[in-house]
DNA sequence: TCTACAATCGAACGGCAGTTTGATTTAACG
DNA sequence: CGTTAAATCAAACTGCCGTTCGATTGTAGA
């Protein structure tokens, strides 16, 4: 089926991946399709192969960080726990995604205004493909407010259980977004702190900042 | 000296707040020198007689906020309160120029990126404009990081003074302004809290957080 | 072995961005 | 008034970016 034997095949992931890897350093705009596509020995025209387009591509990054961080977070909304663990679990999966895969991580929460300024008229390719990046787009977007949800809702839980003293929720949750954000911007692997050692002392945050 | 009698004349000041503006909504690689222009009734061309180029007018853009901010955090920092009441006090003028300002605010944290990613080599003009360019840059940063220490220097001088908990500062301290710069993105004037009450907010979780 | 097609590339195109240049307008100052 | 210089613009240039097209390569299955 494919060309070349064993020394280089290229799939869709691995493109989606060296596209985070570019994302991350300079931002969607700054982006272009020699660099994603240097980054796994391919040619810029070769990409076009694997995706319909630029914004395409952009789309099918931010979908796949944001479908696997919201499936790691309901597995722990749904688990049998109080709502301080279970909040604490959440920070350390998502504390540990922006350490671990902070390429990824970081465009999904940061490219998202690039993928909000792309107007349909600019879209190359018929009716049909327009049409399906805007819904695609507006999808991201409400599962991107879903996942926003699953903190608050947690944060609301712990509040009325108790657990946590009466606070603005959803300013609260936007703060600790907001931090964990961040650390995707200023964590270095083999820094002072490994990515665990930071999502402890966010844990330790957060829960001091809520304990009733 | 000038043209156009009293219908619009512009200055630097008017050019530095319309890009502000534009860098807000689109991020430095998406803004053109036509949609500042435009911005304060312009051509693209007229933006010339007033900055050297695109690079230069991003670098005014964030020494001004950033400049601004500094000489604010360092009356409360030399004044005589107590570091929570310092503290405090700083969140409100951060939070405040988030809300108040928040293109210049936020371009001043969201475009460091791209001032970081511009290379010597494609800065138009002779060498000693690219020197002036890079020394200018490399200032900012040195003063990005002192900003960063102010806030990290409170809360150091709090845990020695016992006001505070002990934590890793430094963490924390950027967490803190993770969740600040976050407000930039999501704080919508009209909405259903006010800058202030979002201060408000950001003020009692770091109080909470930090409380020995 | 032959065929079909997945995967790739080189080359070319259209468009637009940043920038430069030279002319033009108009206010200020003597 | 006449001169000067600040402020502006239209037009043109250059280079690169996203994208398309046609040709080529190699592999999988018949």
């Amino acid at each position: 089926m494919a060309r070349k034997p064993a020394d280089q095949t290229v799939d869709r992931e691995d493109i989606l991946w060296a596209a985070a890897e570019v994302l991350h350093r300079k931002g969607y705009e700054a982006t272009t399709m020699k660099d994603i596509a240097a980054q796994v020995n391919l040619t810029a025209a070769s990409l076009y192969h694997h995706f319909k387009n630029k914004d395409f591509l952009l789309l099918n990054v931010l979908e796949g960080a944001l479908e696997r961080t919201i499936a790691s977070l309901e597995d722990i909304v749904n688990s049998d726990q109080s709502n301080s663990e279970k909040l604490s679990e959440m920070i350390r999966v998502h504390v540990g995604r922006m350490t671990t895969y902070a390429s990824i991580s970081s465009a999904m929460t940061f490219e998202i205004r690039a993928l909000r300024n792309i107007h349909a008229d600019s879209i190359p390719g018929d009716r049909l493909v327009k049409a399906e990046f805007l819904a695609r787009r507006d999808q991201f977007f409400a599962r991107r407010d879903y996942f926003e949800s699953l903190f608050r809702s947690i944060v609301l839980a712990g509040i009325e259980a108790g657990e946590f003293r009466q606070v603005d929720a959803a300013v609260v949750t936007r703060a600790l977004l907001g931090a964990h954000n961040w650390v995707a911007v200023w964590f270095r692997a083999g820094g002072r702190l490994t990515g665990e050692e930071v999502a402890d002392v966010m844990v330790d945050t957060w829960l001091a900042a809520l304990r009733a």
